[in-house]
DNA sequence: TTAGTTCATTGCAATATTACAATTAATAAT
DNA sequence: ATTATTAATTGTAATATTGCAATGAACTAA
């Protein structure tokens, strides 16, 4: 089918999943991380950076956009991106919530 | 193509995404806090307890087990699960490695 | 042995994701 | 106006993911 059931899930745990998908590609790990290295903000160098076609880049930077983790501002011809600070803190928390959950419990096996 | 061109991005760069990627559906969130909310192991309820059909959960379980988040011991006709809590540990570290980043650039946009 | 229980595996259909060539849209420079 | 630059969009092919019915494997109980 590859459509998930949502509909069973809670809004957090659905949420979670949402954060997390849009971590599960590798190239938008490295995007998020070339925003964070940088000092200002990159624009449009992300495709020489990474090493995938434009049009690839450019679909994945809009995922990140659509999730809110990143904004994108037209600056003449180029587009400049950076890390939305505010979501990705509260994303932060929302994930490293339920990363750290409690491991003191015993192992049954 | 659906296929992620790994071999351009760093090892760590892909473990992130791996791990990432078995989190990014609500169900298996829901598998995980489930194995971490009972104090102890949880022995093959995961089917009722979620309300998928059980080689769904089946499935889902195999991909938490083959990425070492979770441990699977046969227990007569039943079968055990539990949080691997070592892999939990050193999975999290790599998380929130990722996560925490310095948010105290300036944004450009 | 037979029947029951529990869970993994197989096979399949439906949908999602990834990647990119080709094109378009928008601005900038001449 | 024409050309160049940059990035989004569209269309398409290849692969991945999700979900479950049907089946199989392994153990238990009678």
């Amino acid at each position: 089918m590859g459509l998930a059931k949502t509909e069973m899930f809670t809004d957090k745990q659905n949420e979670i999943a949402l954060f997390a998908k849009v971590f599960g590609h590798p190239a938008r790990v490295s995007i998020l991380q070339h925003l964070f290295k940088i000092d200002s903000c990159v624009c449009g160098d992300l495709v020489n950076e990474i090493g995938l076609a434009q049009p690839t880049i450019s679909q994945h930077l809009k995922e990140l956009k659509h999730l809110g983790l990143i904004k994108g501002n037209v600056e003449g011809t180029s587009v400049c991106y950076c890390i939305n600070k505010e979501n990705w803190s509260s994303m932060k928390a929302i994930m490293i919530d339920f990363l750290d959950q409690d491991v003191s419990n015993k192992e049954c096996c």
